[in-house]
DNA sequence: CAGAAATCCTATTGACGCGGTATGATATGC
DNA sequence: GCATATCATACCGCGTCAATAGGATTTCTG
């Protein structure tokens, strides 16, 4: 289990943000109401989502957030890179990565290369778009509110 | 970096046993020489393999290690596996698993399906052969014996 | 048979990240 | 001005990683 629960609650937080993407911004309490993720845990994770440009939020009363970009133009990969950084198997063979000192008589560099361009290619492949498109339809916000 | 040490060294340790295979057994000191890795460390790296009939061990003075099997025989996939456990980035999608609670609405899902099934597709299609092929010539051992 | 050389086994340690909680500051709609 | 939000830190318990340590067991060799 590679991915940690900050990467895969990002995925359902921006998936859940774009499923009820609207004129008010979504709010935290929302999200975690329906995903049942602790809303302060949360918060941090969202956090990392702005600033990586992936969420824009309102702040005061009615705030929340909302797509910095439509869905369509939001990878799986951008938000796991976001929240889990470079999804690389080793160090060594990251995108900016100073070259291990063993290269040359490292055996496994070839595999793990290859392991990490399938990775990148399904998860830059996905969009956003997609998740919400595959998924179960909207699921009902409890009525708290009336 | 999501494999670490212990399935990387134990790639080096088989490559390293399959290359100087022999006669006489390979033994922890001259793998540890080689590699640079701590020798008591590398032992339980070895213990793991050896249980996951990768390697099998000749005990006593003289002794050492053996591949269990021919490095044709012998994947990536099985070492990794031995020594990281399976390779799914999470949970729900290994082989075993037990399907979460949340399948069904999960957007995620099917994303990291594909990531795991790309991720065994590499690992599954690269043999120890091939490791030992690729790499530079076999090393000197340091003459430290005479 | 004694001893050296090796594997085997288990306990311990320090550092670090993960998952979450707590507290408070700041901004804003009503 | 107050409730409702986001924003920013600090903190904590826990498990894993990467070793280290110490000793028990097996076996070749002289």
């Amino acid at each position: 289990m590679m991915i940690s629960t900050r990467g895969r609650y990002a995925l359902r937080i921006m998936a859940d943000v774009a499923r009820h993407e609207g004129d008010a911004p979504v709010s935290v309490r929302e999200i975690a109401l329906r995903q049942e993720i602790s809303g302060k845990y949360m918060e941090q994770i969202i956090s990392v989502l702005c600033r990586a440009g992936l969420l824009k939020s309102v702040r005061g009363a009615q705030g929340g957030y909302h797509l910095a970009r439509p869905c369509g133009e939001i990878t799986v990969g951008m938000i796991l890179r976001a929240t889990e950084g470079d999804l690389a198997p080793v160090e060594c063979v990251a995108d900016g990565a100073h070259p291990c000192e063993r290269i040359g008589d490292c055996p496994s560099h070839a595999v793990f290369s290859k392991v990490y361009a399938a990775i990148n290619q399904v998860i830059d492949g996905v969009f956003l778009r997609d998740l919400i498109d595959d998924a179960a339809p909207v699921p009902p916000l409890p009525e708290k509110k009336g």
